[in-house]
DNA sequence: GTCTATATAAGGATAGAC
DNA sequence: GTCTATCCTTATATAGAC
């Protein structure tokens, strides 16, 4: 193992078309800001990616795979330890995705590009996220909905889109909350993520 | 008063606006795609906003002045005749905005549009928004604080944070959930928000 | 794989006639 | 207040040398 890390210029621009796109979107986002900030030739996005429309999807992609899969994996173990629980299932979605905005390697930004990934119409887009990660939301959607037995299908429905909502805002940092100077990136984050797990769960629960 | 109602240009380059913005984002649309959308001449847009920037803001105006103050009115009706109650707060805020999608004269874009700036990092959006609206919220804040005495400051600024982003994803509805065929549009949407009111106020009380 | 140079289209904005 | 025509910038994408 080497002890310094070669980023390949792929790699490059994937890391700085994500920290781009959370900030301007896709559409504020050209090509030539991406190289730019990357330090790689103009012409090395089309070598590598072909067009925009596959960098913006392979920017999800080198994120998603692996938090879709530490996202399943923390389901089964809550599902394994604290069968019929609610709160657990909410950790094993919200904690991956932490983790990542806390990871050196960057990825703060990609929950923020998640959230921008929301609020898009694009039909590409949504079908290329619903075709490879739509499978994620619904294993989630049938454990809440297996502890929540009393809750009707649409009820439950629309209490899933307001988590996800809640979640998704939370997350990218949208907000009005700002990190007191006293406290760590991580200790801020991990409250974020137990206010919202409190939060999410109760408004599950009502009534 | 008149049988037909002639909007004048400028208010159909803003309902071309909105619309489009609503769909492809503020960067994502172009003025060429708001000119022709409105039926008007490209070179309208530019003389009664300026520039694409102020035709944002203006978008914003039309819809937030009148939004604002029916927010602010219910807010104030719900205080007098439900004293220290929090789901009149919460269907003050709700209520105007939920109407506004139902309005015959469009509006149901304009929530998709809010939704956008959510996400949005651009610090001059944000500024005129906040210059002009943010007191809005302040006053819907300390309501909801007044409320709920028992809930750290801190842990409430979450929950309100995690409050709005439920109420603007579900109010533009990008949600899963669509209206079934033999729901009115109406019905369906005071069902989501009443769905959403004990969502956000389970979520806000919890423990 | 990486560069320069360029093709080609679309963008915002404006000048000036009507 | 509305039009045509156009300026200038920026965009995506690619061709072809190295």
């Amino acid at each position: 193992m080497s002890a310094t890390v070669h980023f390949s210029t792929k790699e490059r621009i994937l890391s700085a078309a994500e920290d781009l796109f959370a900030q301007f979107g896709f559409a504020g986002t050209s090509l030539r800001q991406v190289t730019t900030h990357a330090e790689v030739n103009i012409a090395a996005v089309n070598y590598h990616f072909g067009s925009k429309e596959n960098l913006v999807n392979e920017v999800f992609r080198r994120r998603l795979d692996e938090l879709s899969e530490k996202r399943l994996a923390a389901l089964r173990e809550a599902l394994r330890v604290h069968p019929g629980e609610l709160d657990p299932i909410l950790a094993a979605f919200i904690e991956p995705a932490l983790s990542l905005t806390l990871d050196r390697h960057g990825g703060s930004a990609f929950v923020r590009v998640l959230a921008r990934a929301y609020a898009e119409k694009n039909e590409r887009l949504r079908k290329f996220l619903s075709d490879n990660y739509g499978h994620v939301l619904r294993e989630f959607s049938k454990a809440i909905a297996a502890c929540l037995p009393s809750i009707g299908k649409e009820e439950l429905y629309w209490r899933l889109d307001f988590t996800a909502g809640a979640l998704t805002y939370a997350m990218a940092d949208f907000g009005l909350i700002r990190r007191p100077a006293a406290t760590t990136e991580k200790a801020h984050s991990q409250r974020a993520a137990s206010a919202l797990i409190r939060f999410a769960s109760a408004g599950l629960r009502a009534e």
